[in-house]
DNA sequence: ATAGTGACTGGAA
DNA sequence: CTTCCAGCCACTA
């Protein structure tokens, strides 16, 4: 099994609008079970303007993962936002918005 | 080749 | 709640 970044994007462009999914979550759909970091950085790597949902994931504790640019993390809440995701004191809830594949 | 770093995570203190 | 840390491994210097 091929576990590149193409294969790590093909699995985010499936997350539906208005859901999340985490690294660690992608991770595993992709094969590459506790390589959450790996996913971090194919999410890195992906030039502005690409078609990948990138906003959609966010970490285990249901926050926008910490990376050099506050302006990108600001930048993402608020696509997030706009898809209806709701954040409650920095935080959304994985009980209500995290992608289900199948069910 | 080695060493440090990081869009991560789960467990321990 | 907060730190700290080991495991993970691509990437960079």
């Amino acid at each position: 099994m091929k576990n590149d970044n193409a294969t790590i994007h093909r699995i985010v462009s499936r997350i539906p609008r208005g859901r999340v999914a985490t690294y660690g979550q992608i991770a595993d759909l992709a094969g590459i079970p506790r390589q959450a970091r790996r996913v971090g950085y194919a999410m890195r790597r992906l030039p502005e303007g690409s078609a990948v949902p990138w906003q959609r994931v966010v970490n285990a504790s249901g926050e926008i993962s910490k990376r050099g640019d506050p302006a990108g993390e600001a930048m993402q809440a608020q696509m997030l936002r706009l898809e209806g995701i709701v954040f409650h004191r920095g935080k959304i809830s994985l009980d209500r918005y995290l992608w289900r594949p199948k069910g």
